[in-house]
RNA sequence: GCCCCCAUCGUCUAGUGGCAUAGGACGCCGGGUUCUCAACCCGGUAACAGGGGUUCGAGUCCCCUUGGGGGUACCA
């Protein structure tokens, strides 16, 4: 019998989930329920500049959102805690400590600022810059002096000599020279591990079987194995390292994206009132001038609420970008997962459970793949089709939530009844456009110009609105019945196409010439709405 | 600069030496359907980066070139 696999996610709490980080924890986490293995999720917050109070629980949010679940982890707990590096300190030095008396570690004081010069003067040589290990390893006495002189002390490990090669699972082999790798930093002057030493730790004592992590951790992982035999831990775990998600822009897929999008578009407008900008913004002039120079940038909500005023649409990146998008999770995480893998067989658009089913993790590609917007749409539209009703109606009211939609009035069955009669939608945002008219005031349509100077004026619009208005008058009770035979009847005695009699008639109700099919639309609206639509339209317009 | 990874339609991919006039999906183009958008139906376009080997035979194996990507931190 095999051992059981354990796989993990390892985040460090740096902000939203981004594509990348949930590709990841999606395979380690396919991985694991394939087999009927472990999936645990571990915080990786051991810099403290960089971790955000927030973020632990946005990562948590989003991987729940995505159905990704751990059997162990923050919220659930289990036999392998802390699951947050930060509190797993004293477990860390243990192992330090037992290095530093094998020799196998070493204290060092160089400051950051000596290490970049020297790293310079290897550039200029054209040499890859490797730290030089001291002849003599500085003892206890040497530490305490360094520290009274106000010195950093940070603890290298003494990288062994030789080739290193990591079996990647679906790479194969590839081989290191360790004298090119160097003495790397495994403990930071703060007092905290580096990731490249914390890691090592906790895969050994979370059991962990296979690492599934980015090719951007390819480097890392030589110098984490060879720790690892240092240590004694015996076999190190399997490795996979997936080909990396590029984005449409090239390069790798970032959350920079976002903010270089927005600078593009203000700068693309001629007259722009900048200081208004800072103001929607709630930054200050010269932070948005620092931002537009590209020498720094404003944090994620100032930008959006600056795009959101310039009317420019963000790329998404995060996974709450997705979801703000109108993106359903299962949508996600099938696409996702066939962005460096593939089943094998002509199955695509496929169900969570099919989704495991199938999922073998040798079958990832070697290659990069580049994050295809337009797939995803049509995969978001088919997993639309492919969703129960109730499941859906439950995607469609956290999302009317997530994006504060007036529709979100809506009781379930009239959702449902939304839904229905938005057939085809490619989004939940689609659906949510096509329906707001419905939760809005009676005059407060906001009527789009295009459509009104074509369906109402050129048309004679106008005058087709007010014989509906009459004809709508005459048929008592309103139902989808009713009224498609009134205006189908109303086109033909006109001897006009069925579109001359509903598109003034939907520009009315709802301002542009996109709505549900216009009889469901007219029935939902009810009679009396529909009238003051009417009216209002036809004062305002003649 | 140095180290490492990768290379099939525009994109995601199937392909593991003969099953191949290279298959699917998205996109795109053309046509149909239609009250709008979307959906839907039919058809079409399009790829083995280049050059050397190995072999009876190469998309598939080897080498070089080119191109893309990643890393080069007291970030993870």
């Amino acid at each position: 019998m095999t051992d059981k696999i354990v796989t993990r996610f390892a985040p460090s709490p740096t902000g939203y989930l981004h594509i990348g980080g949930a590709r990841t924890a999606l395979f380690n986490w396919l991985l694991a329920r394939k087999t009927g293995g472990t999936f645990i999720l571990r915080i990786e917050d051991t810099d403290l500049k960089r971790n955000t109070p927030t973020a632990t629980q946005q990562v948590i949010d989003d991987l729940r959102w995505l159905g990704i679940n751990w059997d162990e982890g923050p919220e659930i707990g289990g036999p392998n805690g802390p699951y947050f590096q930060s509190q797993r300190l004293d477990i860390y030095n243990k192992y330090v400590r037992r290095l530093l008396e094998q020799g196998k570690a070493y204290y060092c004081f160089e400051s950051p600022q000596e290490l970049e010069k020297l790293r310079k003067e290897a550039e200029a040589q054209k040499k890859g810059y490797v730290y030089q290990r001291p002849a003599v390893l500085p003892t206890e006495a040497d530490v305490e002096k360094a520290k009274a002189q106000g010195r950093d002390v940070t603890i290298r490990f003494a990288m062994p000599d030789g080739t290193i090669t990591i079996n990647d699972l679906v790479r194969g082999e590839v081989n290191f020279n360790s004298a090119e790798l160097g003495d790397f930093i495994i403990i930071k002057s703060d007092g905290f591990p580096t990731y490249n030493f914390a890691c090592v730790i906790d895969d050994y004592l979370m059991k962990i079987t296979h690492v599934i992590r980015g090719q951007e951790h390819l480097m890392n992982t030589p110098g984490q194995q060879a720790l690892w035999q240092t240590l004694g831990f015996g076999e190190p775990p399997k490795y996979v390292h997936m080909s990396v998600t590029i984005s449409e822009g090239g390069g790798k897929l970032s959350k920079r994206e976002r903010p270089k999008t927005l600078r593009k578009a203000i700068k693309a407008q001629a007259d722009i009132d900048l200081n208004k900008l800072a103001q929607v913004g709630q930054i200050s002039i010269e932070e948005l001038n620092a931002f537009l120079a590209g020498d720094s940038t404003p944090d994620m909500p100032a930008i959006e609420a600056i795009a959101e005023y310039c009317g420019v649409t963000l790329p998404e990146i995060n996974v709450v970008d997705f979801c703000k998008s109108g993106y359903v999770p299962e949508a996600m995480v099938n696409f996702i997962a066939l962005l460096g893998w593939s089943p094998g067989d002509k199955k695509e658009v496929m169900p969570l459970d099919e989704l495991i089913q199938c999922f073998d993790i040798t079958r990832l590609t070697k290659s990069n793949s580049l994050f295809d917007r337009s797939k995803l749409l049509s995969f978001n539209m088919e997993h639309l089709k492919l969703l129960s009703k109730e499941k859906l109606r439950e995607h469609l009211k956290a999302y009317l939530k997530a994006v504060n939609s007036p529709v979100a009035q809506a009781d379930d069955q009239k959702l449902l009844h939304l839904i229905k009669i938005c057939e085809g939608a490619r989004t939940l945002a689609d659906i949510e456009n096509k329906c707001r008219f419905l939760f809005v005031e009676d005059d407060e349509i906001e009527y789009d110009q295009k459509a009104v100077q074509k369906v109402l004026l050129k048309d004679n619009g106008l005058e087709m609105l007010k014989i509906i208005r009459e004809r709508l008058q005459d048929i008592g009770e309103l139902s989808e019945e009713k009224i498609e035979n009134m205006l189908r009847g109303l086109a033909e005695e006109k001897q006009v196409g069925l579109g001359k009699v509903a598109q003034p008639l939907r520009v009315a109700i709802c301002g542009t010439t996109i709505s549900p099919p216009i009889f469901d639309s007219i029935q939902l609206l009810g009679k009396e709405r529909t009238f003051k639509r009417i009216d209002n339209t036809v004062h305002k317009f003649s």
